[in-house]
DNA sequence: ATTAACAGTTAGCTTTCGCTAACCTCGTAT
DNA sequence: ATACGAGGTTAGCGAAAGCTAACTGTTAAT
């Protein structure tokens, strides 16, 4: 089955969440994507089925190899795209939420793009995470 | 009712068709966006309740003041993007493919931004449309 | 030991927005 | 005059993805 953009958000959300504390619950991705625990519920059964989401024995949520490469690359294009937005002068907040519902929408190519642009000015490189 | 996101593609699909014809029908604008005919004549009850569209006796459709509001700032969300695009180096059709998308989920704000760019570039005026 | 709280699941609703099948209506061509 | 095709509508399906209500199960507190 294809991944879908909410599928995307919820592997994001997982991994973020999986940076500052080692054990995710279904609950914690709940709360930080503002969604309710049976939406969050349905998401991880569809994510398990489809080979990007594991749980371990205490039920807690694991990225799985497939799962962590998208998760990244979503992470990755939102870092980048918040970054050429406040580059433009559009204020933090404004461009984090634009650059969540872009990430998903954007082409390998035009993202590719975006990232040379930013290199180029010497805005970012590897290590502006 | 608020207008969501395939309202917006397709009050800017008749606006588009509407520059190269005078008479815009359903089936053309289904012929446009590659949809079918129900789904064109569902969405245009729609957007004639909430008074985006009217048809005319002859049964052509043509956008009320909102909708040429709200087609005109898609059209222009689509031009700039689309040129923004191309100018980081991404090719035309993949630039107009994204900027398809991303037309509808972008904040003002950062449009406004993006704009703000290309002027500064002097890459974009009000005549380069 | 019983109870309460918390996490997760199941069932079922809703909206958006595609689709096909089938129908109506009208105009033109035979 | 009939018949066909084009355009439009109605009815109903399906998938995605949110929600609430209600249930289950486990842990922790009295």
């Amino acid at each position: 089955m294809s991944l879908h953009e909410s599928g995307q958000m919820y592997l994001e959300a997982i991994y973020i969440l999986s940076r500052s504390t080692p054990h995710v619950r279904a609950i914690d991705v709940g709360e930080h994507l503002g969604y309710s625990k049976p939406s969050v519920s349905r998401a991880m059964s569809i994510l398990k089925r489809d080979g990007y989401v594991i749980t371990d024995e205490t039920g807690c949520l694991h990225l799985t190899e497939d799962g962590q490469r998208v998760a990244e690359s979503m992470y990755k294009r939102h870092t980048v795209l918040t970054r050429l937005l406040t580059e433009l002068g559009v204020d933090e907040e404004t461009a984090a939420e634009d650059a969540c519902r872009i990430e998903h929408v954007i082409s390998e190519q035009s993202f590719a793009a975006m990232l040379r642009f930013l290199e180029q000015q010497g805005i970012f490189s590897d290590e502006t995470r």
